[in-house]
DNA sequence: ATGCCAACCAATCGCCTGGT
DNA sequence: ACCAGGCGATTGGTTGGCAT
């Protein structure tokens, strides 16, 4: 109370008003000081007798701080914004130690913990296995998946996030052992398929999953075929993979084809025998003694081979597939080996050729051929049935378009002569 | 003119592999 | 484990030629 004379109050000294303000007098009621009224009134800083703090003063201008910055404050946080003259720092140390009305034995991050669920890293709650699956079943409820690393924040728990509760799983700490996992908790706990340790396939399992789609869908499955009915989590294409490149519990280098073909019988391209010509040939001779008639790609079933059937195997002739290296095709290979007539390979005429017949015919019968005179003497595997057509289409090699009566009326005149 | 057939062509299916 | 792509096999449709 230094301060000597009131300016503008001649006789008046600051001491003599404190005085007054303590004891009471002049009309004060006593029991206070020039500080304390000017700490109350005017909001100056009282230093030697720094006003009381209660907690709950303290969360409203923490809440205040959180709502203007964005952000909990922390012993470093600089001046209280809604209270001039208080410091974070000051009110950390006075909850830490006990002054200015304060319980003593806290902090600014514990206080903050327990009043606000604020997240302390110094001391972060526990863990535990049943804490970790009830957030899971809450993320499966909401997303309708199980969570991984990679899902991000914690729904339901602020300041959670499932990479961290990973690494606390993997590694232990906060109450956690380690040495497991969000996916082994999962799979031990909720039954959920781990990707990284999937469950062992067995050939029995298999074969049942395929009896039953073969049941359900009226087709034996590949791996296409898409989620395995009755076993969650299964997949075709996942199966099909553990087949080709073992794993799993498979021995590798099988396929489901090859699966399906030896124990169900089932056909497919993986374990389609190699042909050779002389195969082919032989089931072609064997099919022309057995029905007279050379086979085609449309002759059905192959006779003494089971699976086989001509549409396939004209198909690998003319792909080259199959083993058969050189593209061909039904018909050429058994117009080249066995004579027979190539359906496309229809020889040239000449106007020349078809006279020679017809004279033939003439000599022969005594009458000229027309359209329906059956098969050529001298060619029999003609017919004036289609030598008339050709000259009348002017097909092969007959350019120029006529007709059989046309041309047997002229050289019956020539003939007269 | 119409129907049939074999050849041809294009699209799709299914197996398998390489990359990630 | 998953995805994408290569490749062979297969299927469905079209074309052209012949027979009716």
């Amino acid at each position: 109370m230094g301060s000597g004379a009131v300016k503008d109050a001649p006789g008046e000294i600051w001491k003599n008003i404190n005085m007054s303000l303590n004891r009471g007098g002049r009309g004060l009621p006593g029991g206070t000081s020039l500080a304390q009224l000017l700490a109350w009134k005017r909001n100056v800083r009282n230093t030697t007798r720094p006003p009381n703090l209660a907690v709950e003063q303290v969360l409203k201008w923490a809440d205040h701080h959180y709502e203007k910055r964005g952000k909990w404050p922390n012993s470093s946080s600089g001046m209280v914004h809604a209270a001039p003259g208080e410091s974070w720092r000051n009110i950390n140390m006075s909850l830490h130690v006990g002054r200015r009305g304060l319980p003593g034995g806290l902090s600014l991050a514990k206080l903050l913990a327990e009043k606000r669920s604020v997240r302390n890293p110094q001391a972060l709650p526990k863990l535990t296995a049943a804490k970790i699956l009830h957030w899971a079943d809450v993320h499966h409820r909401k997303t309708g998946e199980w969570p991984t690393v990679k899902s991000g924040p914690v729904i339901g728990a602020a300041g959670e996030d499932w990479a961290s509760v990973s690494r606390c799983l993997h590694a232990g700490g906060r109450g956690l052992p380690g040495k497991s996992s969000l996916g082994k908790l999962l799979a031990e706990r909720r039954g959920v398929r781990n990707q990284k340790a999937p469950p062992m396939l067995t050939i029995h399992n298999i074969l049942k999953w395929a009896d039953a789609h073969r049941r359900k869908t009226g087709e034996w499955p590949t791996e296409n075929s898409g989620e395995v009915f009755g076993a969650p989590g299964e997949n075709w294409n996942s199966i099909a993979n553990a087949f080709y490149r073992g794993g799993r519990g498979l021995p590798g280098n099988l396929s489901l084809a090859k699966l399906l073909a030896e124990r169900r019988g089932v056909r497919s391209t993986a374990v389609l025998r190699r042909l050779t010509i002389e195969q082919i040939l032989e089931w072609a001779d064997a099919h022309h003694r057995k029905r007279g008639v050379w086979p085609n790609k449309k002759s059905g079933e192959v006779f003494g081979a089971p699976g086989e059937d001509w549409k396939s195997i004209a198909g690998a002739l003319y792909h080259g597939g199959r083993g058969l290296r050189k593209k061909s095709s039904l018909a050429k290979l058994l117009a080249e080996k066995r004579g027979v007539p190539h359906p496309k390979a229809y020889a040239k005429l000449t106007t020349k050729l078809i006279l020679q017949w017809a004279n033939a015919h003439h000599r022969n019968t005594g009458e000229w051929p027309n359209a329906n005179s059956g098969a050529v003497f001298d060619a029999p595997r003609e017919t004036w049935s289609s030598i008339a057509t050709a000259l009348y289409q002017g097909g092969r090699g007959l350019r120029k378009k006529s007709s059989l009566a046309k041309l047997v009326a002229a050289e019956r005149g020539a003939s007269r002569r």
